[in-house]
DNA sequence: AAACAAACCTGTGCGC
DNA sequence: TGCGCACAGGTTTGTT
């Protein structure tokens, strides 16, 4: 998302703003993101963790977080929108285009803020633990970060504040390619365990950017142009509970809540 | 400190 | 065909 948003956004003016549902704009206010946004351009598009930022060429910045079903598409100016389109920005240029915020259980957000504030303005961004692909994570640091920690490994990956970035998807595929099991204590892992866990969070994430994403039956995550990803494709254990192992072809997967989370996993592969 | 549950919303898929 | 229920990519808040 945040590739294909760079490759339309960046170095465009933002002429007008709409704002159709005031809750995508809670944290502020609709009047807060059009006055934020109208007359600026943005000059780069940054991601940390889950969190997208566009930097404008006022100071300010534009976060947009699609929580659980929210979307950005890219379309042709006056195109027919689809339902939830809660926010539109329309891009100066030739031709025009229109950016559209899409979201059914407005879940996700967008605001304008003052980077140099972001500790008071926007907390949680300020929080955010370690980026694997943005900020790096070399095995010191992810020896260190379970080092002292009586955490079980699934809620602990899916801390943002430890590390930013892994959801319930790739949570579940990191750990089975890691082959350790979700319920693993992070202090008891050996030296070998914890390179396999860096090896399986530098794969599953890389490797599924490159291949766009996971876009499940509903068709929920595309990217602005509307075209689903196929790391879905890859997926051996998420969403499999009671099918056949794909690693070693003889388990079932398995299906436990494990950090108030569904969780899928091998018995056989994974210890 | 860590593990839960509930809350925030809408849509979909399933059993009956 | 329709109803009720479980469940969904995330995060915060308040209890145990």
């Amino acid at each position: 998302m945040r590739r294909g948003m760079a490759s339309f956004v960046v170095g465009r003016r933002i002429e007008r703003v709409e704002v159709g549902r005031e809750r995508t704009v809670r944290r502020t206010s609709a009047q807060a993101l059009i006055d934020g946004l109208t007359g600026s351009t943005v000059t780069s598009i940054g991601r940390r963790g889950k969190y997208i930022v566009c930097t404008l060429d006022t100071g300010d910045a534009l976060m947009i977080h699609l929580r659980m079903s929210g979307r950005v598409l890219v379309s042709e100016t006056g195109s027919q929108r689809p339902d939830h389109t809660h926010v539109v920005l329309h891009l100066a240029g030739t031709p025009t285009n229109e950016l559209w915020f899409v979201d059914p259980r407005t879940f996700g957000e967008m605001v304008v803020f003052d980077p140099d504030h972001a500790d008071t303005e926007l907390p949680e961004l300020a929080r955010l633990g370690i980026d694997p692909i943005t900020d790096g994570l070399s095995v010191a640091q992810l020896t260190a970060v379970l080092h002292g920690r009586a955490r079980q490994l699934k809620p602990l990956l899916l801390d943002q504040h430890v590390i930013a970035g892994i959801g319930n998807i790739y949570c579940d595929e990191i750990l089975h390619r890691a082959r350790l099991r979700p319920d693993r204590v992070a202090n008891t892992l050996k030296p070998a365990e914890v390179r396999r866990l860096h090896a399986a969070i530098h794969w599953i994430l890389s490797t599924a950017i490159e291949a766009g994403g996971s876009t499940l039956s509903d068709t929920q995550y595309v990217d602005v142009m509307g075209d689903g990803g196929s790391f879905q494709l890859d997926h051996r254990v998420y969403d499999r509970a009671g099918q056949r192992c794909l690693t070693c072809g003889k388990a079932t997967i398995v299906r436990t809540v494990s950090g108030g989370r569904s969780t899928c996993f091998c018995p056989r592969c994974q210890h």
